[in-house]
DNA sequence: ATATGTGCAAACCGTTTGCAACACC
DNA sequence: GGTGTTGCAAACGGTTTGCACATAT
């Protein structure tokens, strides 16, 4: 196994606007105006966007949605495995399909914005780690925050919030 | 650098009650009734306990709290550093002293217990990742989900909850 | 036709806060 | 005695839900 590989993964991959609905049929739920619209909005979506922005995104393409059935959506997909909530901070879920792979997430405190990578090693030493403890890895889940190095300050932070960072 | 070594750090140490306490006063913060009482209730506990068990140990001990001084205490004591708020899920924050050393939890899914351990490897290894990201590693979260081997169940679940696991 | 999804607004739940009374230094 | 803390209850913000209506299958 690879070890040494950290692949950040580019986050500009936004294949087919079809691909969540595609999921959703596939897992037999029934297909509403609604539901296609949110799932465009998933499909499209390059980042972790939280509900309201989904609402928001789902509001610019059709008024006819409310951000009660974008919740409902969102919890929906997410108990069909579609979907993948992330708690980053900040008090809102946050949301990702699930079918781009298994990664991890690093944090910039600064900006916020979120780098996604994946690490062989890492994935090979949490499931060592937990049988070493007598226990069969089930889950698990790393975050980094890190700083980009004083010299270059980039995007300043865009503002603050209650708790933990607000990341994009 | 000893990177084999996972530590599995038995939550039984309640050394004195007074521990807490103690490092309030060296960060200069007044010492009322209900913070005496709450720092004790932190310097006994061994576990993870959100703000509504560490009001109902309170009021065990001292019926002259009130929630709302729980919740204040303990947003103070974690911008003092003496206290570490996690989010294991489960919408409810839960604490920890942070005068026991750097360490990661391991929840038992099945049980909702949180094993504790450490582990250089994992330590260095994050802050390696972010390296070679271009950042520098401020802070990181790792979390181990598992599962007793299928043989010996154990203590069987308390019950659910709205969204993620309890833990002890 | 019927079971299921939707919109609205109200309920919920953890957490924070304004204010007057109170306690520590 | 004055500044900082507490209790109460009300406010908050994200999320869920009851109900009447609408819609996919």
């Amino acid at each position: 196994m690879d070890t040494r590989t950290d692949t950040p993964r580019d986050a500009e991959t936004s294949p087919d606007p079809l691909r969540i609905e595609r999921l959703c049929v596939e897992r037999g739920l029934k297909m509403t105006g609604q539901r296609r619209l949110i799932a465009r909005v998933l499909s499209e979506a390059v980042d972790h966007p939280d509900v309201e922005e989904l609402y928001r995104r789902a509001l610019a393409l059709d008024s006819r949605v409310s951000i009660a059935t974008v919740y409902r959506t969102v919890r929906l997909l997410e108990e069909k495995g579609i979907l993948e909530r992330h708690d980053f901070g900040g008090g809102r879920a946050r949301y990702e399909a699930t079918d781009h792979g298994h990664h991890y997430h690093l944090i910039d405190i600064d900006t916020g914005k979120v780098i996604e990578f994946s690490d062989a090693q890492h994935e090979a030493l949490a499931k060592t780690i937990a049988e070493r403890l007598g226990f069969v890895l089930v889950g698990h889940r790393l975050e980094l925050f890190g700083r980009r190095p004083s010299g270059a300050e980039e995007t300043p932070r865009r503002g603050a919030r209650r708790r933990g960072g607000e990341t994009a």
